[in-house]
DNA sequence: CTAAACTCTCACGTCGGTGTGAGAGTCAAG
DNA sequence: CTTGACTCTCACACCGACGTGAGAGTTTAG
């Protein structure tokens, strides 16, 4: 498919996707004219892109892990590091944003009258 | 104490102490001659800002935060609004963070010789 | 009293992920 | 063949939380 098309399936714009490609998130093929084409297995590629972006990974690391995995690098144990890396930063930014809710629920407190349940912690807890 | 001393005793520089006070989340006095002047307290507040913007709360958010909770304003319940606001927004992201490293999990599987443990689920769990 | 250290207020630079044209080529339908 | 919808490649604009001087006044130590 071209790359309108992918932008609607995916939900990301036209832009965004020529972006990913250039940091080395996508490997479209090209026409002779040009133009890019997606196979369909880029659809969940995208959103994995997503998905890592929303965690707070940058461009050229994604770019490097999705290259990676391609099997386009030997670099398998220095891309395993950078993933561990990342998954203890998420890990800490998990943990931050628990203590940070606590905060928060701490300066409700201030401004309501006291007591009152809890209004259903996260999926976790 | 003077800004430096402040901003030594915080860990923040000077001039992210200027642009907290610029969106309203410090209120210094001023010495005749123009100096910001904080009190101890401050240190505990700059501490906050800087848990609310990891949180990924905007500046402008959170100097109208700071300051309703000052009683600066009688917009309680306006201020409550927000907070609960992004209180789920915080709930949100964790619930996004918790799914994004079972992601890199998957990732990492693909990299490893099958089975090993977890290590160390976060906090939580 | 002087020099060093600190502080003040502009105001422009940075970085990352996109938006937004500009100008030009390409493709499908009538 | 023409029109309109897509696509291409530059390349500048934007936002947010600062960094980084510039130029000028203030305070402190010797």
């Amino acid at each position: 498919m071209k790359i309108g098309e992918l932008a609607d399936r995916t939900g990301v714009s036209v832009r965004a996707l020529r972006y990913y490609e250039e940091k080395g998130a996508l490997r479209p093929d090209r026409t002779p004219s040009g133009y890019r084409i997606f196979s369909d297995s880029e659809i969940r590629r995208v959103a994995h892109i997503q998905t890592l972006l929303a965690a707070g990974l940058g461009m050229d690391l994604i770019g490097e892990i999705l290259a990676c995995l391609s099997g386009e690098s030997l670099l398998l144990d220095d891309c395993r590091e950078r993933l561990e890396a990342e998954r203890r930063r998420i890990t800490n930014d998990i943990d931050q944003l628990v203590h940070t809710r606590s905060l928060l629920d701490d300066l409700l407190a201030t401004t309501r009258a006291p007591a009152q349940p809890n209004p259903v912690e996260s999926s976790i807890a």
